[in-house]
DNA sequence: GTCTATAGTAAGATAGAC
DNA sequence: GTCTATCTTACTATAGAC
């Protein structure tokens, strides 16, 4: 362990105040919110100092960020998988695996509600919020396309209604009890797979 | 005129600055955003001073309120406005008459781009992207209602998919040219149809 | 009652020593 | 890589002129 030894201990040194400042911050902004929550307090948390903060991020909002990015790489791991698990299971109708996606993403909301509540809370860095639409949209592109054939492009109306309804229905169900974002999460499903393509028998 | 004359003389001489306040924070606002806005900014170009903001408002985030608020007003009078011209011309088909709320809201939205923008681009105050939602979904809790039977509630999943459908369609509706945007409008109406519930044949 | 000028304060960002 | 001390910005409050 000759050569990895001195820019291993920096690195996993460096690794863990990185590590410490993320943990700091999703605890300080789920306390009291992004726009509320200080540096001071974040660093005070993390054991940590401001200078060291802006070592390893470039600011406040891009804690915020890279708290996301986890999250939203949680989310994709959780619903790409239940749509691989389906189909190796024989599922194949494209309403039932969009159904599928839809609820795993709902689920893993719930899963952890405090960390979706933070994004969805409409709460964070100036211009997140059009991030995060535009990410939720690109999500849903590829989940709807179930829909359709591989050839078709997706409709862009279906795919704005898709997303926002998927939008909101986070920020709902994260603001609930497990029984109640359940049976939400079931019924928005539900009416989602009424925009099933009409299928041409030929 | 003996007696309203001062008070005349100096309330329009209030009203003006803060009329000016007003359209000065919307162009500013609209130019570099509203967390890059500052104050200094607004006054200037409204040729007022910062004192005078903090007389006529709480702050920054009030201002943007306050736009939001006389937005807000234009569009319900725009959607009332087409549903009592739509029933005065016979029209009572519940899904035609929340088509045509809907179609009215995205047309407001397309008439004032510039100013709908400024609100849906999320970026605003800390905390209004929460208010905008749960104000969209009271106004289509009042047209969604037109589906059902005056006594039967509305279902929440189906609020939530409609809501978030006009979400994110006037977020997107606002970055596009007239015609596409119109097209895109007429769209998101038709896919909303389909929702119409079951009609019973009694 | 309405506005201007100015000082206060809080918090995010930076520079430079260790 | 980490920390302390400092700077800058911008919201907020107040005293006083008109």
């Amino acid at each position: 362990m000759g050569t990895t030894d001195k820019s291993a201990r920096t690195s996993s040194r460096g690794a863990a105040t990185r590590n410490s400042l993320l943990k700091a911050a999703a605890r300080v902004f789920r306390t009291v919110g992004f726009a509320k929550a200080g540096v001071s307090e974040v660093v005070s948390v993390a054991g940590a100092s401001v200078g060291s903060l802006y070592h390893h991020f470039s600011g406040k909002a891009d804690l915020y960020r890279a708290l996301h990015e986890e999250f939203q790489r949680r989310q994709q791991e959780r619903t790409h998988q239940a749509v691989v698990e389906a189909r190796s299971c024989g599922e194949s109708d494209p309403t039932r695996l969009m159904n599928i996606a839809a609820h795993a993403y709902l689920l893993g909301c719930i899963e952890e509600r405090e960390t979706a509540r933070l994004f969805f809370s409409g709460d964070g860095p100036p211009g997140f919020d059009q991030q995060l639409r535009e990410r939720l949209t690109k999500w849903t592109n590829r989940n709807v396309a179930l829909f359709r054939k591989a050839d078709e492009p997706v409709d862009e109306a279906l795919l704005i209604v898709v997303s926002g309804a998927m939008f909101l229905a986070v920020a709902e169900v994260v603001r609930r009890d497990d029984a109640d974002a359940r049976r939400l999460a079931d019924d928005i499903a539900a009416l989602l797979s009424r925009f099933e393509p009409p299928r041409e028998t030929d």
